[in-house]
DNA sequence: CTTTACAAATGACATTTGTCATCCGGGAGT
DNA sequence: ACTCCCGGATGACAAATGTCATTTGTAAAG
């Protein structure tokens, strides 16, 4: 529980969250490494991760995005309604846009991939917390590529019916009627351009629209 | 270059395979910080995982499944058939009894998840390395589970179908008829227990039969 | 030369999907 | 009050999908 005695104390405290327990570790080990930065805590899903940070009132925040209970973006936006001081970088296997509008209109200050060599994690730590944003170089570019033209019941059904579910499951899942859900369904694969449901669900997902 | 002047000289020899560079790094670090390990080499995807153990002939290879060019199963696979003395350690995302099978074929002597606790990576690695079998907990007991009852033909049509492709399409993908695609199909199905073809895809998906 | 076995195809049928035009019941405007 | 819009529901119809019983080659086993 005390602060790490290190070289003049000023360390940056930051906060990991990550689903996977050894890459968690892994990266806590990494930024361990950095003199001037301490992990005060360390989280394996968003609920976790939400506490630690009003817990801790770290300097960043570093999370994965898709995670148990809730997603690193939900989390990020909770925080940013929360007006907590604490920056966030999210760390992602994903090069969607769509997951870089979500991040960014969470207030999330960082968003880099995994793909990325290690060193820069480090680097986009100590950048973000002099306040500065950093966007992975791939996204960055082509970024605000088209918007989401999904409505929220859409998606709703989408997600659904990209697991196998029959019109009718899902109408009762969701307390529509099948008719209703099957009329859904034919807007979003229109939209898309797909050729049925399954295949919308696919576009859907890579566009990070889910 | 020079090996790591440590105590004693005698660490074990570690390469690491892994295609997302933070995780990669990540990892490297996690080991160098064991004063009784060292990493001689790291890479992004499998040739030059398979270029670097025979490099290096490290006592133990570390590596991930999914990676371009080649998996991590294929590059164990050709280890094994060249004799090389290196043992091998799967470290991936998922839980997949097929995928365990195929890597014990494969003469790996340790499986395990990134969901686990990072110290379990070290310990993996001294146990290996004294020649024991390391496989993780969740897996080892229902390992033998059930094994793939898909023919090769089901397997190639679930694939497709579970793409969100129409029957007519796989069937001119494959040469078959549209009847005929559809058989395959509804016998998957029933041998899953699935309610549908997308269904189906899911569950072999998830029991790694894919 | 049979028998058996299996991959592939056919045909027929019920069910599920995808599409569309239309209808209903509230708000929100003006 | 009276539109106009929107989420949701209906109904109808064509197309795709899932199920089965049956048939045809063909290759291995006897």
């Amino acid at each position: 529980m005390t602060p790490n005695p290190k070289s003049g104390r000023k360390t940056i405290q930051v906060v990991i969250a990550e689903d996977q327990g050894m890459v968690l570790g892994a990266l806590a080990a990494l930024l361990e490494m950095e003199g001037d930065i301490s992990v005060v805590a360390r989280a394996l899903d968003g609920r976790e991760a939400l506490d630690a940070v009003l817990a801790n009132k770290p300097d960043v925040f570093i999370t994965d995005i898709e995670m148990p209970k809730m997603t690193g973006l939900e989390v990020a936006a909770e925080l940013k309604r929360l007006r907590t001081g604490t920056r966030v970088v999210i760390v992602t296997t994903f090069a969607r846009s769509g997951y870089l509008r979500r991040a960014l209109e969470a207030g999330a200050s960082g968003y880099l991939l995994k793909d990325r060599p290690a060193e820069e994690l480090a680097d986009a730590v100590r950048r973000v917390h002099k306040g500065l944003r950093v966007i992975d170089p791939e996204l960055a570019t082509e970024a605000w590529g088209e918007l989401d033209p999904l409505t929220d019941r859409e998606r709703q059904v989408l997600r659904l019916a990209g697991d196998g579910k029959a019109s009718g499951d899902i109408a009762g899942e969701l307390g529509l009627s099948e008719g209703t859900v099957r009329n859904y369904l034919s807007e979003a694969i229109s939209k898309l351009g797909a050729g049925n449901r399954v295949e919308a669900a696919r576009i859907a997902r890579t566009k990070g629209w889910l």
